[in-house]
RNA sequence: GGGCGGAUAGCUCAGGGGUAGAGCGUCGCCCUUACAAGGCGAGGGUCGCAGGUUCGAAGCCUGCUCCGCCCACCA
């Protein structure tokens, strides 16, 4: 690895190279062990994390990816925070997803089905397939940087997690909790196999048919005729069914009917629970071998239990004449005999549920067969406990009443499947039927002795070894220390698709083999859908390789994206766009950190608190804003919003340090004053390195990177060699004072840029060429600070030539001047020349419409009794603010309106105190003690009031004001802010008024006041 | 048949009682010496519909309409 040639730049690439850079820290990262968890380490609190094992046989897809990022930002953080985190890596045998792919590539390959090659010989295959393809989940993990301890990898049928797996299935079986049992089970046809309730797919609205024929009574005395979708399975009737309490039928429960096809006699038998009398013809044909409902009556009647449909889903010998069909071929043919025989009783469209096999897609049939079984209820319970103690705790909540809904009506779950790829079934028969349950082979009968054993050949379900995933790959059932030390997990990360499958079974084993849940919380992911919103499915062909993403954009990006979409309660849809923006922000992230390393000069790092190198405003302004954005993340993952988490160091990372204090730094890094610059300097390598470190989780790659770029630059040997040493921002009190002294600063550059747009203005041609521009500030502090030198960065970055600062509300009234008002300040930009009357005054109107709209719903709002006595007094008292506030500046502006508009010169009527205007030079001199800031108007030291024409203006504005005012509460009092900018939008100079005059506002607002806001 | 989500700017989505936000796209001006994967501006929303609660509703309640998902043994 040439690392020192990486380090010794100092200079960056111009853009950043996600190839180049994420293909040398995964292999680094890996053989530091910095992934692995100690588990003789108990001085650290331990968080531990194990991956749901993904299907060995299959690739990752953007589900996969989500949960790697989510899983890797939490170990990621925690590790930096102090803990002993430990994730755990591992992957599944995925029983009869696997066996189904080999068997397919078998018959594709070979022409040969699995029977052809026997047990034995098709496990090798397997095997074998499992080695070519496992591997590659392994490097796509890589690749997405997941810090998975890969010394711990697990698979569900290696021989330490079979292990635990037949200790479990023993122990139950010991405790009555695993029982073998004929039972009526879904069998799937195709895949030849048992299925779990779980696994039926039910296809909610199938368009199928509802037929009814006629049983003839047995003694001729007439018929009774049953409604059915299943005509085939009539064969196997045993009985047909009334209500007990129906009339029609009473007199005939008891009697026979005669099987038309077989000649058996069936019972009429009277059952509450199964029949409805007002469905179908109120007689309902049973058949307790191909029916679950048919089942109990079979049971509760005592009736013979006839099998007609074969495990091959053909009419076995007993369906008599459809014997040896197919079952939908014999549906056919059985409503083609009745017919015949003059019983078809007619046929109506009906919608029906069906079940379906979840791998095959085959419509399901119920079967009679012997099948083992996990006794669930007493599991259940202390699951069901556990999570209303809030031992475990579900994020988002609402999935909680899903688990407890399933949980508390589950039914006992069919474990075993006729499958050869799984854990075989630790179960032996003697010639005698005896069975011995063992945890090793046994070489005798545990009943009568007897050696000729043979070993149940059916495999567990898949989902019975996963269940078993938080402590079976710890070590479990010997009490490792790994145990000891990192379960119970802390969190168990997944999709909500598996809640049943997977988290509630993994509760149950937990809490009944190790006696305390396996997670303390299930944070569920929502699922990645693509552009449209479509399901990501092999067969709808639109699964992504994350692969193919993070060559394309990085792993940074798609992990970036991924996080900053996963919100609560809503699935994802990725759009290349999204990553693209992300892609694009982790190359802003690169060109600061290029910038700043190009204007470190010969910057050591020195330790310290960052505070105390901050020189200017805007240092220590700009680290209040990270220390809001460090707690506002901390804030966030601890909530599990990684949304806002991702998005509120995007916002702190691109538009503040970017946009803004970059820029303001130029000034003292291209300076003379040397304290100036190396503060910046310092401020900059603290607030780049801080981001990295906020970043890391996301962005792993691109932060270690730049990470080590610039403890190299820095001489910074006191930082850990690894960001991934390092450790995470702490949350701590915000310099309050510091945003607030300094946003006005930057709500003024708004400003003035916003009539420069507004004006079309190019940035080339400076303002207050002549005429100075003024700016008036309300707050001492940022008088101060402006008047100490900050006016000069604004007169940079807004493009002023001439600028003069005035303490108070309002600026000298000038001619042909364009203003903008904010909150706290005032600027007035001289157009002597440029001024386009007509757009200036339009745009004037537009904000005046703006204030006025506001004003009239605040007014309305504050002479409302009610509003006044019941809101919070702080509520009000902030509206009554805003009242003065606005109020002052639709002073201002209607004032401004009549001086464009001809109301001559009235220049010398200022309103305040000016200091001198000043060049770009700064004026660095003590501001004069300030008024209290956005005081109400009467206003700061008045010194020249010449007598001025000032009726005119005065007359004008309330014109201005009106229309807004007047029109808003006819429109509608529901909605009176709607209806003001309704009415502002048709105020005839400018059509869409309202919106339009937000900008000078808007910026102050957002940037500024904002802030104060958030708190 | 039950249950759960969702419906907010052209698109993708945040926000969850105190005067509507982001990213992308669109439009205008800029290759301003970190970044054109960029900068500075602008336009764009009766927050699905109808009622209700409240001083105040996009948010809370009720009903409805459309999407999506989960569960379910009515022949």
């Amino acid at each position: 690895m040439d690392e020192k040639s990486q380090e010794n730049r100092t200079e960056l690439a111009k853009g950043y190279e996600h190839q180049e850079v994420e293909a040398r820290w995964y292999p680094s990262w890996k053989a530091s062990g910095a992934f692995h968890g100690d588990e003789h380490d108990r001085t650290r609190p331990a968080f531990s994390i194990v991956l749901p094992p993904p299907n060995v046989t299959g690739s990752l897809h953007l589900g996969h990816a989500l949960t790697a990022t989510l899983q890797d930002v939490l170990i990621r953080w925690k590790k930096m925070s102090g803990f002993n985190t430990l994730w755990l890596p591992g992957t599944d045998h995925a029983g009869i997803a696997t066996q189904m792919v080999v068997e397919k590539e078998l018959k594709r390959t070979e022409k040969k089905s699995r029977h052809d090659l026997g047990r034995a010989e098709f496990l090798k295959r397997v095997w074998a397939w499992k080695e070519q393809y496992g591997s590659r989940i392994g490097r796509q993990h890589e690749a997405l940087g997941a810090s998975l301890d890969w010394e711990r990898e697990r698979f569900t049928m290696d021989e330490g997690l079979s292990r635990a797996v037949r200790e479990v299935f023993v122990r139950l079986h010991e405790e009555g909790l695993v029982y073998r049992e004929k039972k009526l089970i879904n069998w799937c046809p195709d895949c030849h196999t048992a299925l779990s309730d779980l696994e039926v797919e039910h296809e909610e609205a199938h368009q199928g048919e509802l037929w009814s024929f006629a049983y003839p009574l047995a003694d001729g005395g007439g018929e009774i005729v049953v409604a059915t979708t299943r005509p085939e399975t009539m064969l196997g009737d045993t009985a047909v069914a009334v209500h007990p309490d129906d009339p029609r039928y009473q007199r005939l429960v008891g009697q026979l009917v005669r099987h038309p096809l077989t000649g058996r006699e069936l019972p009429i038998v009277a059952d509450a629970e199964l029949v409805d009398p007002e469905f179908g013809t109120g007689a309902v044909k049973v058949t307790p071998a191909h029916d679950f409902n048919d089942f109990e009556v079979g049971k509760r009647h005592g009736l013979e239990f006839l099998t007609v449909i074969g495990l091959d889903g053909k009419m076995n010998a007993a369906a008599g004449p459809v014997a040896g069909l197919d079952r939908f071929e014999a549906r056919k043919e059985v409503k083609r005999l009745l017919a015949e025989k003059g019983l078809d009783r007619g046929t109506r469209p009906h919608v029906l549920p069906l079940g379906r096999c979840q791998r095959s897609q085959t419509i399901l049939e119920p079967l009679l067969s012997d099948q083992w079984y996990v006794r669930i209820a007493p599991l259940a319970k202390p699951a069901i406990e556990a999570v209303e103690q809030g031992k475990t705790r579900f994020i988002p909540e609402q999935w909680t009443n899903t688990y407890m809904a399933w949980m508390r009506d589950i039914h006992d779950w069919c474990i075993s499947r006729q499958l050869w790829w799984g854990h075989q079934i630790p179960a032996w028969y003697c010639p005698d039927g005896h069975v011995t349950v063992a945890r090793e082979t046994p070489s005798a009968c545990a009943t009568c002795g007897a050696t000729a054993l043979r070993q149940d050949e059916d495999v567990l379900d898949t989902w019975f070894s996963s269940g078993l995933w938080p402590f079976s790959t710890m070590g479990w059932p010997e009490q490792t220390e790994t145990l000891k030390t990192f379960y119970p997990t802390s969190v168990m990360e997944t999709g909500h698709d598996i809640i049943f499958f997977w988290v509630a079974r993994m509760m149950m084993m937990g809490l009944h083999f190790m006696g305390e849940v396996p997670f303390k919380t299930v944070y569920l992911h929502p699922m990645v859908r693509d552009g449209k919103g479509q399901k990501m499915s092999k067969t709808k062909g639109n699964v992504i390789d994350p692969l193919e993403i993070t060559e394309k954009y990085g792993a940074d990006a798609l992990r970036f994206t991924l996080a900053a979409l996963t919100a609560q309660g809503r699935d994802i849809k990725l759009a290349n766009e999204r990553i693209e923006g992300y892609r694009a922000f982790a190359n802003k992230l690169w060109n600061a950190s290029r910038f700043t390393l190009m204007n470190l000069g010969g910057h050591v790092e020195q330790g310290g608190d960052p505070a105390a190198a901050a020189r200017t405003p805007a240092d220590r302004w700009i680290l209040a804003r990270l220390q809001r954005a460090v707690n506002d993340t901390v804030a966030a993952l601890e909530a599990y919003r990684f949304n806002e988490a991702a998005n509120g160091v995007y916002q702190f990372v691109w538009h503040e340090l970017c946009d803004w204090y970059i820029e303001l730094s130029k000034e003292a890094l291209y300076g003379d004053d040397a304290a100036k610059k190396a503060g910046a300097q310092a401020v900059l390598v603290h607030c780049l390195r801080t981001s990295y470190l906020l970043l890391h989780p996301f962005m792993p790659f691109i932060t270690e990177e730049l990470w080590h770029v610039l403890r190299a630059q820095v001489k910074a040997d006191a930082w850990p060699e690894s960001i991934l040493a390092a450790s995470y921002p702490k949350p701590g009190p915000v310099d309050e004072a510091a945003e607030r002294a300094f946003g006005p600063v930057l709500g003024i550059i708004d400003a003035l840029r916003n009539v420069r747009g507004e004006m079309n203005i190019p940035f080339k041609v400076a303002l207050g060429q002549g005429e100075p521009v003024h700016v008036a500030v309300a707050d001492a502090d940022t008088h101060a600070l402006l008047a100490g030198g900050e006016e000069r960065r604004v007169a940079r970055l807004a493009g002023v030539e001439r600028l003069a600062l005035h303490l108070g509300t309002a600026t000298p009234r000038t001619p042909q001047s364009a203003v903008a008002v904010g909150p706290g300040f005032e600027v007035r930009v001289p157009l002597a020349g440029v001024i386009d009357v007509a757009a200036e005054t339009a745009r004037i109107d537009k904000e005046l419409a703006k204030v006025a709209g506001d004003l009239a719903l605040l007014e309305k709002k504050l002479s409302n009794p009610n509003f006044v006595e019941r809101a919070p007094a702080e509520v009000v008292a902030k509206d009554r603010a805003r009242v003065e506030e606005l109020r002052e500046a639709q002073l201002k502006l209607q004032n401004h309106r009549a001086l464009l508009l001809g109301a001559a010169d009235t220049r010398e009527e200022t309103t305040m105190e000016t200091t001198p205007p000043s060049t770009p030079t700064p004026t660095p001199e003590t501001a004069p003690a300030a008024p209290a800031p956005a005081a109400p108007a009467p206003a700061p030291v008045v010194e020249a009031a010449p007598a001025a024409p000032a009726p005119a203006p005065a007359a004008k504005p309330v014109k201005a004001k009106k229309p807004a005012k007047k029109a808003a509460p006819k429109k509608a009092a529901k909605k009176p802010a709607k209806a003001a900018q309704k009415v502002a939008k048709k105020a005839k100079p400018a059509k869409k008024a309202a919106k339009k005059a937000k900008p000078a506002k808007k910026t102050a607002t957002k940037k500024a006041a904002k802030k104060a806001k958030k708190k």
